[in-house]
DNA sequence: AAGTCGTGGCT
DNA sequence: TAGCCAAGACT
């Protein structure tokens, strides 16, 4: 290709709004060959069952999901099938997933879709945001996912896709920018059905060859034109990840707490939960944490359970 | 807008 | 081993 002489921009100049033309093919034609298999990709998933794998996904593994995802459309096939169970019986099928506020906010939005928009997972991306627990990436996930709409879905994955192959760094931003949706939206195929696959198979790309720590160019479809890569592959500048510390947090006793509660379907005696930590100020403020937070209930004569309302 | 919120596998 | 990491949301 020849450098343009004119005023007309080439058409296949790397970064620009026009690069997607020359990602979009290779992606997704990856993709039909190397998607996995996962139930919520399944046409008989539906929408709830899109919505149910994506609050189960943020921040936790699919090999981790997978069991409980399966357990969960079972027992509550629709929203209000869920929406008629007490929180605490969510918290409880939750499992160890992590993030247990997920679970009561999943709880919370079937009860809404429940109460405002007929028992169905709604279409329109404004009313999916405006369900307690869905926030920008889910309600794109969805409508996208489950009903095949024109979103930029810009995940970690995406983000790191997206980094290297069209600016050119390892790794994106710690928080997510307005330039990356700006580029996610400049990225997006034009027609529907495109712009779905588009997410899909990207997303897909990030999670399985264009991995945080040991990518894999020679499996990625668009290796060639990857701007990173042909960089030479310089590595992360910016600003180290905050790690994650875990061992002594409340994180840690609120789930010690937790676990403990999930287990008993009677309510349980403080005097029982204090056996899961030693030290008092610490596992008292966890205790009001999670009471806070709706996650556990205190009843009179210091018990406690999951909660019921 | 930087902190908080679980859990477990992997290197 | 001790971090690092995994389809974020909320305040």
């Amino acid at each position: 290709m020849t450098a343009p002489t004119n005023t007309t921009p080439s058409p296949y100049s790397p970064g620009d709004s026009d690069s997607g033309t020359t990602l979009h093919p290779p992606v997704i034609a990856w993709f039909d060959s190397h998607a996995r298999d996962l139930p919520w990709r399944r046409p008989e998933a539906g929408p709830w069952g899109v919505m149910v794998s994506e609050f189960m996904l943020q921040q936790t593994p699919v090999n981790r999901v997978l069991p409980v995802y399966e357990q969960w459309l079972r027992r509550w096939p629709r929203p209000a099938d869920l929406a008629q169970e007490p929180p605490g019986e969510a918290v409880r099928a939750w499992g160890r997933l992590g993030y247990p506020r997920r679970a009561l906010r999943l709880h919370g939005a079937a009860v809404a879709i429940t109460e405002r928009h007929g028992g169905d997972v709604p279409e329109d991306h404004a009313q999916l945001l405006a369900l307690p627990g869905i926030g920008e990436y889910t309600a794109a996930a969805v409508a996208s996912f489950a009903y095949g709409q024109r979103h930029a879905v810009l995940d970690t994955n995406v983000r790191r896709v997206l980094a290297r192959a069209v600016t050119g760094t390892q790794f994106p931003p710690n928080a997510t920018t307005a330039a990356e949706r700006k580029l996610a939206r400049a990225l997006l195929p034009d027609d529907e059905r495109t712009a779905s696959r588009w997410a899909a198979a990207s997303m897909e790309l990030g999670a399985l060859v264009c991995t945080a720590k040991n990518e894999t160019c020679h499996r990625c479809p668009i290796a060639t034109q990857c701007a990173w890569r042909l960089a030479g592959k310089p590595p992360h500048d910016g600003p180290a990840r905050r790690g994650q510390t875990y061992a002594g947090t409340d994180r840690q006793v609120r789930g010690k707490l937790l676990a403990v509660l999930r287990e008993s379907v009677a309510p349980v005696p403080q005097s029982v939960l204090d056996r899961v930590w030693d030290e008092p100020v610490q596992r008292a403020r966890a205790l009001d944490g999670l009471v806070a937070d709706g996650l556990v209930e205190p009843l009179p004569n210091g018990l406690y359970r999951l909660p019921l309302t």
